[in-house]
DNA sequence: GAATTAATTGAACGTTTGTTTTATTAATCG
DNA sequence: CGATTAATAAAACAAACGTTCAATTAATTC
């Protein structure tokens, strides 16, 4: 046999991709065969070849697309022209809601690194960096409008990042909290970890409101 | 040739270990040979199975064992019969303490939980949850004699574990910033998150103390 | 110092791996 | 409808994998 009846190379890439993240979150990349990967899409290991030159090149596309994903999120959700308090607010709220919405696809970006040749992996890291600067930017903005009390605004951004991407880890969609009100108590939390609410006297209030949901 | 000029099995073991928590770290369960595992202990790949009889098995002594260690050392730390605050700050004082100076095994304990058999990778994980209880337990005291402000308690001790663990991400000794450093921030931040500095009048001034270390 | 035990080598086994090549069939275009 | 192009299958490749086995040598014991 050679080409299968209905057979569509957009519609056959979309489906690689998709079988890939999938596969690569739940076994990691050097655990996933190119025929295990061949075998979720429905075909021969060969085509796969069609639409990626390697294997380690599917896997750095899907992770620099979802960067660049990330990335356009932001672009698209940041304030900015507002006062530290509600671009923080943006930020906490787009990553959140990003990262659980895709959460296999950040697992892959996460835990996938080391399976980088080093230019590639110096590509990703950049992108990251890039995103994270947005951050510490952010808190260091705060801290001198004083809106922000914080002792180290680099290791405050990394301690903030690890704790809202730990999401993934354990948040299912359907299960006891919604993504509102994950979204709500971690907002809260990274206020008060900021010192946020000592300073702020008008709109923040609204974190408090969130305060006692679930006491 | 056969046995080695100055060969002792205990001493083998030994490195073996330290090696292959080395490059488990590095590489990952599925990226790291066996063969590569001897060459880096200086000895041939059969030899490794007469001290661990299959790779997983390795793999999952390692891991058991880290995890053993981290709740004896919380054992050893913990003050009974403190109150809330007293509990929490001992607790991430031993956790940043214990995770920093063993990063590599901690990294493989995290990222290598889906390289083990199902029955293995629910003791680990039973291990893990009992751990995680502990603080738990601290925050549900905290909240019920006003100590703390926290609105869940399981979603807030998720939340501080993923912050405080992530700190073997990003430390690497002798940069920047000292162990002491570190954990004085950390303290102060978890603090801060668990809304603690709003209720305590008395002894939480030391967290005051470290606040402004580098702002 | 001979007998026994402990520790290791070297070669081999059957699988599986990522990838390439060639042939074949379906879809598309003129 | 015939020619061309796109999409796939099937088979094969060498390399690497975890693991086993028999042979061999060092350390230990009596």
């Amino acid at each position: 046999m050679a080409r299968t009846t209905g057979s569509h190379g957009e519609k056959t890439e979309a489906a690689v991709r998709e079988a890939a993240v999938s596969l690569l979150a739940r076994y990691g990349y050097e655990a996933m065969s190119m025929r295990q990967l061949a075998a979720e899409v429905g075909v021969q290991a060969a085509a796969l070849y069609r639409y990626f030159p390697t294997k380690e090149e599917l896997l750095f596309t899907l992770m620099r697309e979802h960067m660049d994903d990330l990335i356009a999120a932001w672009n698209a959700a940041r304030p900015d022209d507002a006062d530290p308090a509600t671009r923080l607010s943006a930020y906490v709220e787009n990553h959140i809601a990003f990262h659980i919405e895709r959460r296999h696809a950040t697992h892959v970006s996460n835990m996938e690194l080391r399976s980088l040749s080093p230019e590639r992996l110096t590509q990703i890291l950049k992108q990251r960096t890039a995103y994270e600067k947005e951050l510490r930017s952010i808190l260091r903005d705060g801290v001198e409008t004083g809106a922000f009390r914080v002792e180290d605004t680099g290791l405050t951004a990394m301690a903030l990042i690890q704790m809202m991407t730990g999401v993934i880890v354990w948040f299912r969609p359907g299960e006891r909290l919604s993504i509102a009100e994950v979204t709500a108590t971690y907002l809260s939390m990274t206020m008060r970890l900021v010192g946020a609410n000592d300073v702020t006297t008008g709109e923040e209030r609204h974190v408090h409101e969130h305060a006692q949901l679930r006491a």
